[in-house]
DNA sequence: GTCTATATCCAGATAGAC
DNA sequence: GTCTATCTGGATATAGAC
């Protein structure tokens, strides 16, 4: 009697990806082994490191996955025709979405970060240049103010979704006084956005 | 002739803890081995799990010894400034020099985060509300705009000046494109300050 | 208290049989 | 495609001399 499963590179590397998006996103990248990985999957360590050259590979394929799956959360509403104001509105607001349905990208991001690890993921520096440049051309058709960086002004949105999307039970429990409930953080949310997007028009003087 | 140095056990503790948090700040817990702390400090790897019984030990130490240097940054120095937005500048300031001094405060919260530990740490809550009640008080005298929660501006603001603090040189690096560099990291931290107190300015009319 | 030397373990990666 | 067996390096931690 032979140990070899049927062979299904495909199915397996599937299975390597979801297995390892799950064991990362708990225990961070240093925390778990390959050979922790070939046991939560139930083949070898070898296999594994058969369909992915290295541990970093195998890490490189997770983000990849996990960015593949929510693209289209980011495309399409970006041409140029669109109102900028609108513009703004869906990266913002796509990045919250983005955020919500994904936290698991949201803990490797964090687990990365306190790992040392200052790579950036896939996609990320695409999306901000194409924020800054939109950006800049309202800047230099006098659309709005110019006497700020646009990259910095990324930045700060950034920040602000993300510290938000990371924390906000958190702070709805410490800062607001509210006890959780899911619909009063999901209204939370909407206030919050709305925040950003009056700061986001004060600021640029739309 | 001895290799044995000066002994004096309790100065060599804090050598220690004072090396690992610089180290762990930089690298990371995992990215740092004890070989590598035992160089940093001119000692041997034994002598400092002699001192601390192990790796964990050592973070511990470190985890304390911050917590005590933590609590007397956040006195309000800020009760006796009279002008509004003289006193948001020291806050940002403020909040922005703590993290410079105690980047891995910033990184045990984020383990502790990831670890499902969401207390908040001692303090963190109270200066939140001393920051949003001076500006409640600013918009009921009408002195700035009140058609914002000040709530969520505080947050705002904290999201801006943390992802920086946590992030600034993968930023440096893969978005505005300069390499690391020491002076020019200090540079743009000084014009990222003065990029969101614009923005204060003109979110609330000041 | 502090060192050198070393035990022990576990990590990532490879070789080669099937 | 998948396995078992193994190499090599680097990690934490210990033993014992001084």
């Amino acid at each position: 009697m032979s140990n070899t499963r049927i062979r299904d590179g495909e199915a397996t590397k599937k299975k390597i990806i979801k297995t390892a998006e799950k064991l990362f996103s708990e225990k961070g990248f240093n925390g778990v082994s390959i050979r922790d990985l070939a046991n939560a999957c139930g083949m070898s360590g070898a296999l594994i490191l058969h369909h992915f050259k290295s541990k970093d590979g195998i890490y490189d394929a997770v983000r990849l996955a996990l960015i593949e799956k929510y693209v289209p959360l980011f495309k399409n509403h970006y041409d140029d025709e669109v109102d900028l104001f609108k513009f703004i509105e869906y990266v913002v607001k796509g990045a919250f979405v983005f955020h919500r349905k994904n936290p698991i990208a949201l803990r490797l991001m964090n687990w990365d970060r306190l790992n040392g690890f200052t790579k950036p993921w896939p996609k990320s520096e695409e999306f901000h240049n194409m924020f800054v440049e939109r950006l800049q051309k309202a800047m230099n058709t006098g659309e709005i103010n110019n006497d700020f960086s646009a990259d910095y002004f990324g930045i700060m949105i950034g920040g602000m979704v993300h510290l938000w999307t990371e924390d906000r039970d958190c702070i709805l429990h410490d800062y607001l006084g509210k006890g959780y409930d899911k619909a009063a953080a999901e209204k939370a949310d909407e206030e919050y956005i709305q925040h950003i997007l009056l700061f986001v028009k004060r600021c640029l003087k739309i």
